[in-house]
This record gives C-alpha cells, structure tokens and sequence, in this order.
DNA sequence: CCAATTGTTCAATAACCTTTGAACTAAGGA
DNA sequence: TCCTTAGTTCAAAGGTTATTGAACAATTGG
C-alpha cells in the first residue's frame, strides 16, 4: 500500500543532483515548491509530460528522496521532502529552486500562476 | 588553442547539475574547492580515474561551465569557476560542495589533504 | 454491478553515458 | 633530433535513461 521511500540518512547527493539534472523533474520540484504544503496529485503535471512518462519522473523523484507520494484513494498525493532535504544538505533546494525560478528554458505547468499568492 | 567554454550567461542549471550528479565529477569539483586559486593540472586527479577516463570527465565539467581550462604548454590548468557559479546560481556551489564534503561515500583525491590549510 | 478515474507496469526503442585501450598530437628537455 | 611527458581522439562495448502505447490494477461514484 505504503511507496518505498528512502529515510533521510539514505539520500544521496550525487543521486539528487543527478535526478535534478532533467527539465522536467526540476519543473515538477519547483511546481511543487511554489505550492509548498498543498499535496498534489500526479495529474497536476500532465502538462509536461504523458501520463505513463510522469509516474517515471515522479517514482525518480521519489526513490531519490526528493519527493514523498502517499496513497489516498486511486490517487497518489506529492510532497516535497523539504526538511528532509534541508537537513542533509542545507541550502541546497533553496539554491536550486532559487536558480530554477530565473530560467525561461525549464518548462512549467502551464495556465497555473508559480508565484505563491500572497 | 583555446578550449571552448560557455560563457557564464549560457551556463544551464539542468546541465550542470547533471554534470555534479556523478561521483567521480563530483569529487573532482570538491578537490578543486579545496585547492582554491590553485591551478591544477589533469594529472592531479590519476586517483580518481585513468587518463583517458578524466580527459573525458574534465572535459564534461568544462563544457557545462563548472570547471575553466586554460592551455599551458602540455597542460590544462584546471580551475573552478566560482565567481561565474556564483553569480548565476546564487549559493548552489557552496550547498553542493558543503553536502560533498560530509559525505564518505564519495571517492577522494588520495593521500592529499582536503581541509583548506589554516 | 458498471463505468469512469488514477496511476502503474511492461516491452520496445532510441538516445545517451561511462569506461576501456590503442593510436595520436603537441610541447619540452637532454 | 630523439625521447618523455601531458593530454586528446577514436571506436567499441556495455549500461543506463527517457519516451511511447497497450494493457493492467484499484478505487470511487452512479
């Protein structure tokens, strides 16, 4: 029922950097980052990819420790595993959402507004 | 003679954390952090790999802005580009090369000193 | 029960990455 | 000039990655 997910203490830098090396993962961490604490579910992202080419991206993201999915429902809720990742390595998802946020070239979930409402 | 660079606005985020998501890169980056102002040549990294293997690394780092090399006689003086680093992505070398350097998963430059001398 | 919704798994393909040894170029010293 | 040193380039092998469509499983709503 429950995903595999790495505990914190096995997550790997050069693993995270190498998941973080793709235009659509980032853009699917920083979607997440910009809706920080609101659990979205797969279909949120079908704009950057197809369906079957997400749950790839996204079991990626997860088996390296970036993302945790839970399962409610047909649905699988993602999260950011930001304290997790803030206490491995401290400033580094800052850094990288910071620089992913000034980059025209990344694609982005389109429609949807990346700033967080005030 | 001159080796061909990106320069520091063409310098991508994707790529280069792609490039840092491998460990024999990754440990060739930490090495050259510690060595700061220092220019090393190719050699200095034999422990980290075979010739041909580095030439093929070093060249990786280059071409996605992480590393400069300069042409000096026979050698490629090897340099990290911090300032451009630091000037694109804001924060994201020191994170990368701080998470680095707790981690004893990764390999070393053998027999030399990674601590920056007092 | 039936159908729709959500997402996964599988097999296939094409592209790319890493590593190797052999052959090569270019500069420097004896 | 000849040899050594430093590093590159090439081709090949083997592995991994990204993407796709078809088929599948599981939950929910009518």
């Amino acid at each position: 029922m429950t995903l595999p997910h790495p505990n914190t203490d096995q997550i790997s830098l050069p693993i995270v950097l190498g998941v973080l090396g793709d235009p659509t993962r980032l853009a699917i961490v920083r979607y997440l980052a910009s809706k920080e604490g609101v659990p979205l579910n797969c279909s949120q992202f079908l704009d950057l990819g197809s369906k079957t080419n997400l749950s790839y991206h996204l079991a990626k993201l997860r088996e390296a420790g970036v993302t945790r999915a839970e399962v409610v429902g047909t649905n699988r809720m993602i999260t950011l595993r930001r304290a997790d990742l803030d206490a491995r390595f401290p400033g580094l998802l800052d850094s990288v959402i910071a620089a992913a946020g000034d980059d025209p070239a990344l694609p982005a979930v389109g429609g949807h507004d990346l700033e967080i409402p005030a």
